[in-house]
DNA sequence: TTATTTATGTTATAGCGTAACAGGTCAAGA
DNA sequence: TCTTGACCTGTTACGCTATAACATAAATAA
């Protein structure tokens, strides 16, 4: 998933959360099992509501703001108020089943539900598209900066904007 | 400012921008000074509205809402609007005089104007205080990670949830 | 001066998020 | 079984955050 295709073509998505070309019927697939497997084991209930939010996320495969995941519940015949959708979210953050974005006020279903907890992500300003990417070594050098001064991180937004590697060719020809 | 006394007193301020303590009035009008340099140098303009919005921001000492710098500068006698206090507030984050805490929807001075641009900031979820700590390792490890995918890092926002020392004791008694 | 850019201020509105309450479901224990 | 308590879903209502679009004024460049 982290390979970059030599000649990427035009995105697919305005904002797809992996740059390199994948299958992805199977990884929304796979991811949402894995996303069940993680619930189970902590003892988390993955409520009708909570499991159809998870699965638009992973369907859109995108980062999406709260009404827009809470129109596609209404439209599946769940609530229709803004709190149906911002609990079903916190949930799956609390869980590490998804994330939140907060520089673009959106959510992203985790890729890596059980095993990556320190994500970052990585927004194109030219093409919005929000990468998930690996931040273990970052999230290491953050726990040495906060332990230098006392203090002791519990969850962390990494967020990075800048240009994605289509958009790098673009500008750079 | 990194380091920590053995017995903290209680809070001063909701929202400290450094737990240790320190001569404020001091460091508030040196950070100014400086500020001033890095915008001449920069050929940035730092006009009435933008001069006192820094100021706001560095007699407070920390993290504010848009709408709370917006109500004082009113009351010094600036517009009455919310793009007032949103555009000065632009213009000194994109000059590195600032800074946006996005998880708070705040904006804090930047404390070491024109050099440490790589800031990490540390929330206490406790007492609310935030702290502006040097993250340069944390920055150098996201560029890693970031180029390892191929995507070019411009600007990163870097946030942690936790506890604050005098919280960590607090918690531990 | 005149043209051009940049900054300030306005009105109006869009978008994001949560508090507080009501009803429903489910499991554990009396 | 019935009741209690915890949790989940849904609602109304509201507040906070942010920006678009436009008018005016000030600074800069020609």
């Amino acid at each position: 998933m982290q390979d970059i295709p030599p000649q990427p073509d035009p995105q697919p998505d305005p904002a797809t959360l992996a740059f390199a070309r994948h299958d992805h019927s199977h990884c929304a697939g796979d991811t949402l099992a894995r996303a069940e497997a993680v619930a189970a084991e902590r003892g988390a209930r993955l409520t009708p509501v909570r499991r159809r939010a998870l699965e638009i996320l992973l369907e859109a495969h995108r980062a999406m703001g709260a009404y827009e995941v809470l129109d596609r519940l209404a439209a599946d015949g769940f609530g229709h108020q803004p709190p149906v959708a911002y609990r079903a979210l916190e949930f799956l953050v609390e869980h590490g089943l998804a994330h939140r974005i907060r520089r673009l006020n959106a959510f992203a279903a985790c890729m890596h539900p059980g095993q990556d907890h320190a994500p970052v992500f990585l927004i194109c300003r030219a093409c919005d598209s929000v990468a998930e990417a690996a931040g273990e070594p970052v999230r290491a050098a953050l726990d040495t900066a906060a332990a230098a001064v006392g203090f002791t991180v519990e969850r962390a937004n990494i967020e990075a904007l800048g240009l994605c590697p289509a958009c790098t060719q673009g500008a750079a020809a």
